[in-house]
DNA sequence: TCGATCATGCACGAAGGCTACACGGTATCG
DNA sequence: CGATACCGTGTAGCCTTCGTGCATGATCGA
């Protein structure tokens, strides 16, 4: 309801390039650019300007975007107060996540949610919390499910809305003929020695093993780069090396390894959050979607 | 910017008729009923119920119309800070008042705003208040002068923004012979006995002076109704009543009559106020017209 | 220097929106 | 109680709008 194009120019804002953005609202380049000069024309006033081969934002652009956002959070709190009065739960919901969400915690919040309110359609989308931000800015997705990281732009930004969910505590990963293998719990600066396999560079997890080893004192060996659990599980039970696993995350069963708590306060964990986009949580399906989420967080709550 | 449909569901609640509302947006009836509908569907909520031969807006559509305002007075706000920043002054300010408004006040907007802003187009429309606020919301008009009464949706309407600008104090207009045709200032409640002269029923001066003689304790005999000034003199002067008028109009010349001013405190007068799209006052031109205007009135004010 | 990438303009086709007109229903007046 | 005027809403047709596909000019990296 709010001018598309208005849209157009925050996910502009937001992936730096009109191709990109193009992409992540599914329009050509040309559509984009066209867009942007009529909104520019319909203003009166200059939005972009080249910058190389690409375009940079004018002030009055920068200006611009630091008051639409409350614009389209107030639209949306406002369906929201619509599709509560009339007490609306058919349609559909799209949940996004990170793998291990998909996998542990969205599949309950689908059959919760079949069964209470069968006209409702839910699905579920894995994606990075990269690109679950980007989904919920194209309205690809309603409701996120991403990994807390410094770089996720979660808290304070007038675009989303954030709320805890559960802390994810972080194991390692042993060969079982490991000195430390047969420990109930582990302290992380007593693997200081240890060849590491951890994620690829620029990943989520990857920072998070960083950070954890920086705040126990160390910068882990880096030995192999695994990108998923299952892959890290291998290398581990070759004995190449430890890694860390969330104990939401599933491993494959059949490896000689095995899983020890790491000790700490708090433990080295990752902390899960929720996203929707602002003002979006006065819609009633996404407001139960959120509180079923809970519920399965708490339930499952591995601490 | 903000979805038109959203406005014509504003002008509806407004006008109270389809027919009424697209007559107000230069539409056809057509093309309103069209437009409510699909956004009833884009919404999925009922916004309209068959009421007679007319239309009665449903709850939802109460719900929807009382959050709205602040969405397009929001809008009008940043558009403002958008023209400020690039400093535009070009373009058109269009200003509509009644009659003695257009006459004795908007003029001088003109003539300063031309000077200082040559590249800004200033257009004055006549229009009694009522239309004046159906053209602002219409966005056929800019700036409004209008008198302030019981009727017009001045104050705390969250579609508007008011501003006082001056009290007209009104005169008494009698023939020369007249008993009290020599004082230099007459009491209202002298007049208890005249016959008067006053405009026709639903006019809004016609309210202004029934409210004043009602202040001073009696209620005006009336004789006949003229709803220009120039026809009310010339009845004055033929003898048939008195009347009052603002010490702003001007009366033809020529006529044995002469204006006495009112005592009381405060004197009987009518208060002359300004009214924008609210949040349009940040608009650099609509800031700039306010401002000019405030101070024609200044100099102009008959008090 | 060559290739890749980016933004933008233009012609074409599709979709959406408004108008004109007709129709069914309802209040008002004689 | 019947005629009339008015209101809202459909439908056909037209025009504007908007997105695509392709070509062009410009820029950065190898």
């Amino acid at each position: 309801m709010i001018d598309s194009r208005l849209h157009v120019l925050r996910m502009l804002a937001a992936h730096g390039t009109v191709t990109a953005t193009a992409k992540a609202l599914h329009y050509t380049p040309s559509a984009v650019s066209a867009q942007l000069r009529t909104l520019s024309e319909d203003l009166g006033v200059v939005l972009l300007a080249p910058a190389g081969r690409g375009v940079r934002l004018t002030p009055a652009a920068r200006i611009l975007l630091s008051h639409i956002d409350s614009l389209f959070s107030d639209w949306e709190h406002i369906r929201g107060l619509l599709a509560a009065e009339s007490g609306a739960y058919a349609g559909t919901l799209r949940m996004c996540g990170f793998s291990t969400a998909a996998a542990a915690l969205l599949p309950g919040v689908v059959t919760a949610l079949n069964t209470t309110r069968p006209e409702l359609e839910v699905r579920i989308i894995e994606a990075d919390p990269a690109d679950c931000f980007a989904m919920l800015l194209a309205d690809d997705a309603d409701v996120a499910v991403i990994v807390s990281t410094r770089a996720a732009p979660s808290s304070a930004d007038a675009r989303f809305e954030t709320q805890f969910l559960l802390d994810d505590p972080l194991e390692l990963l042993l060969p079982l003929g490991h000195k430390l293998a047969g420990r109930t719990a582990v302290g992380l600066q007593e693997t200081a020695d240890e060849p590491w396999i951890v994620d690829r560079p620029g990943r989520p997890h990857r920072q998070l093993v960083f950070n954890s080893c920086a705040e126990a004192g160390f910068t882990p060996r880096v030995a192999h780069e695994a990108a998923e659990w299952d892959t890290g599980a291998a290398l581990v039970a070759a004995g190449f090396g430890v890694c860390l696993v969330p104990k939401l995350a599933r491993i494959p069963s059949g490896y000689p390894i095995t899983r020890i708590p790491l000790r700490g306060d708090p433990a080295p964990s990752r902390h899960i959050r929720t996203v929707v986009r602002r003002g979006s949580a006065s819609q009633p399906v996404i407001a139960e979607a959120l509180e079923v989420l809970k519920q399965i967080a708490a339930a499952a709550n591995p601490t």
